[in-house]
Parts: structure tokens; sequence; C-alpha cells
DNA sequence: ATAGGATTAAAACAGTTGTTTGAATACTCC
DNA sequence: GGAGTATTCAAACAACTGTTTTAATCCTAT
């Protein structure tokens, strides 16, 4: 139940203990969830006083937020500066898939790879955040992106200009779905391989291999619904 | 904050309270997590008293567990012989992609369909509890699902087999991880699409959406991994 | 050096949590 | 009908929660 997490109180700075907890709160926050990691645990892994939290955040959910925006921000911010760059150079010829999809991959892959910008730490709890049920976390994420999405669906529909505006809102939410959960889900992984051969594998490589198989379902051609319905309905109907 | 799920206490054969209790309990964890939901609040909606719970499951995390059991038993088990049908039935030749997906996905519809099942309100909660953080639910999770897994593992081994046992690790991977984050993200589609337009739509739908969006991802060529990795650590490189 | 604001510290606050207890009630089977 | 099990109930348990308070300490700029 409890965790190796002891930060030592190296930093002696001006604005120390703030950084100390957001780090130590970044660590738990993804180990055990908002509701499970407590204010107590977090100062002392910090090694920081308990009230020290609400005097430099003002509460819990307000650290929450501040541990997601710290990496949040200036990671979408840097995913549409890139967008907007892989379009300027590709003009007047629209931007294809693939480096669309890579606007939105890199900034991601660089914060992974970077242990100085939070690592893979980061990342599992953004994508766990992004399940998680409170309305807090959940209004947060929504202005955090919203910008973000908003641009990336106006360059996907430039890009598949034949698929209509719902079919292409279903296939970004599957993308931003994949992606989170993949970002979330190393533990995940071992539901899924008993024997658990990609344990040894990193967030980078798993994002490089989740690009191609994006890809191929965000340019696959528009499926015949009324095919797949009419048959999933005549198996459900024989099984009832 | 409050819920107006107040179930009404009509029930009242042996084990009624049980399945009140359970009621009651899958809705509330689905609505504000598991850490989130106190007993106090699910006894009170399903009409029986605090000591219920434990007198009836014996802890609060027995009581998630045997929430989720109740359908997610009989829905890996469906699934696993309907795949074992379509292969007899496809017999001597090996079964499609699209078939095994069918198999993995229609007893999830199903399910979604019919709200005497538990309807959408138990797939949403599945998809959160894949993305918890807790020991206990991972470890329950992963007992449930590895049987069923491994036995689809095989079927999509032998349906492509060009595909290497680790490429196709992730790609079942990617499968699982886009089903259970779409089926737990009816809410985070606000994330997505500020005008919501999704919302209307229900889980069945979005299912049959998702199908061909995965079977495209999953049947795809392999990708030249060296190609895709080259162009990223460029760009990375750029930016630093 | 010292005034004054920023930060830390220990303690207490008021609530809530999951769980247990022991008596009261309901039910079933002989 | 009455013994005996199964279930319900109200109450209390000890531990933990986020937040606030008050005083002590540190740091910086005059």
């Amino acid at each position: 139940m409890d965790t190796n997490v002891v930060a030592i109180p190296e930093l002696r700075g001006a604005a120390a203990t703030k950084v100390r907890l957001l780090d130590a709160a970044e660590s738990l926050f993804m180990e055990h969830g908002f509701e499970a990691t407590s204010l107590r645990l977090i100062t002392a892994a910090a090694g920081a006083n308990l009230a020290a939290a609400n005097y430099h955040f003002g509460s819990k959910e307000a650290m929450f937020e501040a541990v997601l925006t710290r990496r949040l921000d200036p990671m979408n911010q840097e995913r549409v500066e890139l967008l907007d760059r892989f379009e300027r150079e590709s003009a007047p010829m629209p931007l294809g898939c693939d480096r669309i999809l890579a606007a939105l991959f890199i900034p991601a892959l660089r914060l992974a790879r970077d242990p100085a910008l939070g690592g893979n730490n980061f990342l599992r709890l953004l994508g766990r955040a992004y399940a998680d049920p409170a309305p807090f976390i959940r209004r947060f994420l929504s202005e955090q992106y919203a910008l973000m999405i908003a641009r990336f669906k106006a360059a996907f529909g430039r890009a598949l200009p034949h698929l209509s505006k719902k079919e292409l809102s279903w296939r970004l939410h599957f993308i931003m779905g994949a992606l989170s959960y993949t970002l979330a889900g190393t533990d995940a992984l071992k539901i899924i391989s008993e024997l658990n051969p990609l344990a040894t594998d990193n967030d980078e490589i798993l994002l490089r291999r989740l690009a191609p198989f994006l890809l191929a379902g965000l340019t696959a051609p528009l499926p015949d619904l009324s095919d797949v319905t009419r048959e999933f309905d005549a198996e459900i109907e024989r099984g009832r």
C-alpha cells in the first residue's frame, strides 16, 4: 500500500517546495489516482508540511490542475504550432493525414522521452485523468483541449474531404481515445498479454506503433454501415 | 454533487436487497468512481441499511468485484462461445478478422442494447475500471480477461499470419484500449466535440462505427518502422 | 540591523470513511 | 406453532480526510 516515492528536499531555492510538491503529486496521483491520494502522502513525499499544499495551491483540486497544466499546456501549444508549421511548409498542397498525426504525436513523444519534462509518469497520469469521473477534472480537460482539438479537426477535415463531419468526429474521437488509453495503460498491458512481452518497451516505441495503426483506421474507406448493422442484428437476435 | 438515483425498494424476494445493492452500486460507481462512492450513498440509494453492504459482500472491494462479475463473466464467456461457433462454421477456412472482431463486439453490443442486462451503465463502468489505478481492480480484471484474450489472440494470429507475435500483441492492445475507452467515454466525447453532435447517439451506434475503424488498423500492412522513426527523430531534434 | 512580507510548522477542526457489534426482526423448515 | 437460521437495524468504532488557524521562522530589501 505504501510507496517508495520519498523525495529528498534538495532544492532550496525560492519556490522550491512548490515544485517538489508538484513532482511528488504528479508521481503519486499517477500511482493511486486523485481520490485515493491524500495530501498528507504528497506533502510527506515532498518533505513539506501538510499546510504547504493549501498554502501554495489553495485546494487539492487546484493542486491537481496545477500538476496537469504544468506539462499539458506547453504540449498542446506545441502541437498547434507544429501543425501550423507543417501546413506552411506543405502549402499550397493540403497537409496529409500522416503529417497531421505526426503533429499530434511528436510533442507527446518528446514529453515521453525527456525525463526532465516528466517522462512517462505524466503521460500515464494524463491518460488516467482522461477517464476520471470527477466533474472538475473533465471540465478542466475539456477547456484545456478545446482549442487544440478544434484546430486538428479542421486540418483532418481538409485532408479527408470525403468524410462527413460526423464520421470525422467519430474517428478523431477514436484516435484520442486510443492515444490516451495507450498512454495510461502501461500497467493495463498485463491484462492483455499474460507473458507481458511488451513490458520492456517504453511509451516511445508504443507511440511509434500506435501511429500507423490509427492512420489506417483514419484513412479507411467509408464503411457500409447497413451491412455491418444487418449482420450484427441477425447475430444478436439469434442469441436471444 | 448529489444524484437522482434513488431506487425504490420494490423487490421483496429472498435475495432482493442484494440485487438492489448491486444495481445501485453499478450506477453510482459508474458516476463517481470507486473511491469517491461511499457505502452510505450506495445503501441509501438501494433503500438498505449501511451494514447490509458488508453483510452481503464482506467489503467494499468485494462489492465492486461482484458488480463487475455479474455482467462481465457472462459477456466474456459469450465472446469465447461465439468465436468457437464462428470458427466451426468457417472450417476448414480460417476465420477472417472481421468475424473475430464481430465475436468480440457482439456480446458487448447485446449488453449495451438490453437495459435489463445493465445497458450502457455497466459498459461505462467497465471502461472506467479499465483505467482505474487501484491494484485490486487491475488484478481482478487481469484474471477475468486472461482466458478470453488468449483465445482471441490465437484466432487473430491465424487470421494474420504475416504479423509477428509482438506486432499482434500491440494491435490487440490498441483494440482493447480503444474499445474500453470508447465504452467509458460518453462524457469524454464533450472534450472532443465542443458542439457535441454525437451526444444523441448511444453506445450501440458508437460500437458499429468503431468496429470498421479498428478493422482497418488491424489489417493494415506492416509499417516501415525505421522510416517513421527517422522522421519523428528528426523533428524532435529540430525542436530541441 | 531591522522592519515586513513570505514561508513553514504544529495543532486542531469538523466531517466522512469502511467496518464491526449486538440486539431486534423476518423468514423457513420440521 | 416454534426452533433456528438469515437478515435487518441503529449505534458506535477508530482512522482518515481536506482545510483552517495561530504562532514561529526565514528571507529579502531598506
